[in-house]
DNA sequence: CCAACCACTGGGAGCGCTCCCATGCACGCG
DNA sequence: CGCGTGCATGGGAGCGCTCCCAGTGGTTGG
């Protein structure tokens, strides 16, 4: 078993004996309590800082009935998001958001249905203050199971169309439009995409930027030219290859992320393109891996570590507010150019 | 603040009421102690299963004097680890490990001093049951300060010669060296290395695998060519310039990690080697750039996942042996052939 | 001069559990 | 038949905190 009794950590009671004061001061002196002399306030921080005294956080919980952490809930379907650094990204944001609050991070993943029970009896025990969600489906019922039962949960990369409900999320139509109007004014005329899977909002808003530049491109409006991938490097391959057949003729590519546009890169080359000179390509994400092709991969970044930071601010208002009010924060995506395109 | 008040989860005494038994008799069957009749187990079983009962964490962890949780540091000094997919790998296999406990994964950053400090704090105030430590410096001072407060304790990449811990670890002088033996054995005679920071085990681990090969050479011993680095790309550009300098004769490089690899591959291509027809080129960790590079880049496997679950394993053995013996766990690594030698 | 009011403060009553001692009961032996 | 012996069980006593109510002493106004 577990070591048991008495750790040597002094107490709420002790520090009260020390300060002189009572159980109450104390308490209302951590936790900030305006309702307290300022030279009373005085004599106990100065208990604490004797005693090394650490509040118990299990007891704090227990009396106070919350639990002083909050989720990162990983749905592991997408694979493909470990991949990238995407995940520790967004891990180091949230880290660092939570920094100096009190709150435990707990990393939680959702695999199996049967461990998606399982957080959610936890949700529901308020073992957890608020979760932070990332790489969603559209499909997932996991906001609206935690919506209904009132804990404050904040998303990253929405889903299609729902407001009532706090986000953090880059903008990926603007990323997308930025990409394709750069191939455009770059003298492209015959741009293709490989979208994402359909069901992921991430790639519906991709794929909108890509089609609202190609609607608006100079010299009037021109043909979308789309094959869909499911953001692996795999589909990648499979898709530039469709768009090659179909259109022979096209001279760049905008690929809804960097994996794909990884994919792209090795079908083009084996049907003989030269990049960028025959065929410009795009990726999205920035992903290190950009930086490890051959030509080098132009690509939209989003601020990855700065979303975790917002998704760790927005719940932890949330958390404090009570969810009154859905806070949406869209964060500006940046086109970073290298060789490819 | 917070919602207060009864989240309307029963309590161990509304099971115990339905069950028509005491309270210690639920508690009983919860821990699952033998001192209770197996038709008084059923019952409560039965009970808890009706009112879907979820033990409080809080008031365990309070009353019990333990935290049901355990933290995963990251010293933050080591950004590249999370450029490649260690990391989440680690995570996944830890998450796996610990799957079916009751323990909490707790993450936990160590990036300045003062969360250094920190996080100790809360070692010391036993907030955690056991720690596991990752990507770790030889000077790094914390398993011995988490020693001193006997904290059960598993570090992955153990440091040298410190016997007097647990670890999990994989066989970085075994893979080194396979890694060296294939070059010798396809017909490499001067094979160079680019190390990695020597002040890290697995750095040095490495090293010697190659210097072991090298001597152990098929025709005789030859000498160590050696150029260091830190394991990031700059540094294997770097490293391989030196030795394209020292050495132009080079026909082999073996870098201690794929991020050096790909930095050499840069240089050597620079300076109009084909690879891998003139320089074969070996790197370690195959981690996802290996097949992004051009050629591919051979490479040696750790199982990674693999690790992770390891070091939960040992970690909860630790926890429930009161840390009696220390548990030191190596495993295989596999060398990984593609393009590049 | 006393009532009314205020800003602070002390400490009782739990939060839901685990630990452990006391109790009850059935059994077996002298 | 009386008395240990041992197992199964009930429930008291906390664990360290927060919440909240009942003071305490000082101030103001009638």
């Amino acid at each position: 078993m577990v070591t048991k009794g008495r750790t040597g950590q002094p107490t709420l009671e002790e520090v009260a004996a020390l300060a002189g004061v009572g159980r109450g001061t104390v308490s209302r002196v951590i936790n900030n309590s305006p309702r307290v002399k300022d030279t009373t306030r005085h004599l106990v921080e100065q208990a604490i800082a004797q005693l090394g005294y650490i509040p118990n956080r299990a007891a704090r919980a227990l009396a106070g009935s919350r639990s002083d952490a909050v989720a990162l809930v990983i749905p592991e379907t997408e694979k493909r998001f470990f991949a990238e650094p995407y995940f520790s990204d967004i891990v180091h944001g949230v880290g660092d958001g939570l920094a100096d609050t009190d709150l435990q991070l707990l990393l939680t993943l959702v695999r199996t249905e049967k461990e998606r029970q399982r957080f959610l009896q936890y949700a529901r025990a308020r073992r957890i203050d608020g979760v932070l969600l990332v790489s969603l489906h559209d499909s997932d019922p996991l906001p609206d199971l935690l919506a209904g039962m009132e804990m404050p949960t904040v998303l990253s990369g929405r889903r299609s169309g729902d407001e009532s409900v706090s986000y953090v999320d880059s903008d990926n139509v603007g990323g997308a439009r930025a990409a394709v109007h750069h191939l455009s004014v770059s003298g492209r005329r015959r741009i293709a995409t490989i979208t994402g899977p359909l069901d992921m909002y991430v790639a519906q808003c991709r794929l909108r930027g890509y089609e609202e530049a190609v609607r608006d491109s100079p010299g009037g409006p021109r043909p979308a030219w789309i094959a869909h991938g499911d953001f692996t490097e795999e589909s990648g391959r499979r898709a530039m290859s469709q768009l090659l057949e179909r259109h022979p003729d096209l001279d760049a590519v905008f690929a809804a992320s960097d994996v794909m546009a990884v994919g792209a890169l090795h079908t083009l080359r084996a049907a003989g393109r030269r990049i960028p000179e025959e065929v410009a390509v795009v990726g999205f994400d920035d992903s290190p891996i950009a930086r490890h092709t051959d030509p080098q991969l132009t690509s939209v970044r989003q601020p990855v570590e700065e979303m975790g930071r917002t998704m760790a601010r927005v719940l932890l208002a949330s958390i404090s507010d009570g969810a009154s009010a859905w806070q949406h924060v869209v964060l500006r995506t940046e086109l970073v150019r290298r060789a490819s395109g």
